[in-house]
RNA sequence: GCUCCGGUAGUGUAGCCCGGCCAAUCAUGCCGGCCUUUCGAGCCGGCGACUCGGGUUCGAAUCCCGACCGGAGCACCA
């Protein structure tokens, strides 16, 4: 039975299976993470980034974890742009964070930009100064936390309501930035100084975008009236928000409001890419990033521009999971899985880096057709041409292999022919054509090297996180279209980012 | 310093809540074999971990205590 199947040419296998329909396999189906808690009513859940720049790596894993649990369970995501910090924020991430959830696969139902919220803001704060538990104070920061190290209360901390009322509103007026902030009366003997009388409300100057405002709420009080009013059931977020989840907790109790379930994930350490928008961004004014998408960086549309799937990316991330220890993020993890998407679909092709020239002698006419994916026959294939002048042929190897040649070596060109190297110089070498027959390079057990004719070839360029190669290509290269993504043999992985004469590819990994 | 978390193979992960079926799962990695005109895929086999020390128990990766290591927070950022 299984040696008649094996007998079957790959079509016959489609042919015959086509019949049958097969549950696909979907990454929640082996997904790992837990269930969540308290799951009766609606799973509501929310990413909610800074609007700072375009998504990276790290917001992948928020975004994939919450969008993997709503899947799950049937509910809603909200993306929430929390904008309330007017020096951080870039415009263009508004759409740029929606683009990148989009490639990500991850399904928003609703988006909220908390700068169009700030009169929700305002009136609760209000209610929370009218109930006594909030209070305008005039300390500046410095001040404020000698006091509350100290335990010690400030003087504003006894005002009357209808006096915190009137400063209230005297912050959208009066007080210059800095000169006054709306505290919550949470007390300044709590065990945790980071919880005693924290700030909700501050002053800033700089201009906002999207608003012409001065007070803004700060995180912890505008994400719990949000998530409050937004019916989310759910928070996911990184563990250095453990804190600020005991703060809104306060906020919660002010209000009577019942707390979402809140889950928080360890860190996630990440190496070799550049992470932070500030830093990316100030890289890229000052000209060491060519964009948001530069080869060096980690976010969302670097790894697209080199040839990462989503998909590899979500699985990666269902992968690291919830867990509250910190992890390291395996870029190895992520290649496999990626590999295993590219493989089937990435055509293979001759790339030589840092090309140096191998002169044969005795060489005779050379004509080969080879497949353009090994496995797949029907994709057709490319012709390697040699053409020798008075019996000497000209072909480009990598310098990495050429490195390893010495004189008398017996080498194998791939898919072509073998060769004796008879002499080797600093920038050329001379060798002879021995023979075709790949059992005699077997035989001798030589080294299959990649290589490229002289005369046909295209000039390449990848573009690599850590730099970039230039060498040449077969002239099949030159039908490559822009998005192809290519094997160049044993070398990697990459994406066709330029198409034509002059190829450039930006390299995803081997 | 204060407050709070966490520690399963190289990496990630399951198991831990409700102790025995765990001489510990899966993936990745690495090594070897088969196959293959490379790399990769595929198939087969192998390597590799419960941080340490006490305690509870007939029995502990699982419960308790301590040590060690790692991390987070102590912003008028999110």
């Amino acid at each position: 039975m299984v040696a008649e199947v094996n007998e079957l040419s790959r079509e016959e296998i489609a042919q015959a299976v086509a019949g049958y329909s097969f549950e696909v396999k979907r990454e929640e189906k082996k997904e790992t993470l837990p269930e969540l808690s308290n799951v009766g009513r609606e799973v509501v859940m929310r990413f909610a980034p800074n609007p700072s720049g375009p998504l990276h790596l790290g917001h992948a894993r928020a975004a994939v974890l919450n969008d993997a649990y709503v899947k799950r369970y049937g509910g809603k995501l909200i993306l929430r742009l929390e904008d309330t910090d007017p020096a951080r924020v870039y415009p263009p991430a508004y759409e740029m964070i929606q683009e990148d959830l989009r490639w990500l696969g991850v399904e928003v139902h609703d988006v909220v930009i908390q700068s169009s919220r700030l009169e929700i803001y305002y009136e609760h704060a209000r209610k929370l100064i009218e109930q006594g538990h909030a209070y305008v104070c005039e300390c500046s920061a410095e001040e404020f936390q000698r006091l509350k190290l100290d335990r010690q209360e400030c003087e504003h901390r006894g005002k009357s309501i209808r006096e915190n009322m009137a400063d209230f509103e005297r912050m959208f007026t009066e007080y210059k930035e800095g000169e006054a902030v709306l505290r919550l009366k949470t007390g300044v003997d709590l065990r945790d100084p980071a919880m005693r009388d924290f700030p909700i409300m501050r002053i800033s100057e700089t201009p906002h975008p999207r608003v012409n405002a001065r007070v803004y709420p700060l995180m912890n009080f505008s994400v719990a009236v949000d998530d409050h009013l937004l019916g989310i059931t759910h928070v996911l977020r990184g563990k250095d928000h453990i804190v600020n989840t005991r703060k809104q907790e306060f906020i919660y109790r002010f209000f009577g409001w019942e707390m979402p379930e809140f889950i928080h994930y360890g860190r996630l350490k990440i190496e070799g890419v550049a992470l932070s928008t500030s830093k990316i961004k100030e890289g890229i004014e000052a000209g060491r990033y060519t964009g948001w998408d530069d080869a060096s960086l980690g976010t969302l549309r670097a790894l697209a521009r080199r040839g990462f799937r989503s998909e590899a990316i979500r699985r990666a991330m269902l992968e690291v999971g919830i867990k509250q220890s910190d992890i390291s993020f395996s870029w190895k993890n992520l290649f496999a899985y990626n590999r295993e998407l590219l493989e089937p679909i990435a055509n293979r092709y001759f790339f030589v880096a840092s090309p140096v020239e191998v002169e044969i002698h005795g060489m005779p006419e050379f004509s080969r057709d080879v497949r353009l994916h090994p496995d797949y026959p029907e994709r057709g294939s490319r012709t390697l041409v040699l053409k020798p002048e008075r019996g000497v042929g000209s072909v480009f190897i990598a310098k990495s292999d050429y490195e390893k040649l010495r004189e008398g070596s017996f080498v194998r060109l791939m898919e072509g022919f073998n060769i004796e190297i008879l002499e080797k110089g600093r920038e050329k070498a001379r060798a002879r054509f021995h023979s075709l027959e790949l059992d005699e390079a077997k035989r001798r057990r030589a080294k299959l090297i990649h290589w490229v004719p002289a005369q046909d070839r295209v000039a390449v360029e990848v573009i690599k996180p850590e730099g970039r190669d230039e060498g040449y290509g077969e002239a099949a290269l030159k039908k490559v279209k822009r998005d192809d993504v290519v094997q160049f043999e044993r070398y990697g992985f990459a994406r066709i980012d330029r198409a034509g004469k002059g190829v450039v590819a930006y390299y995803a990994h081997p």
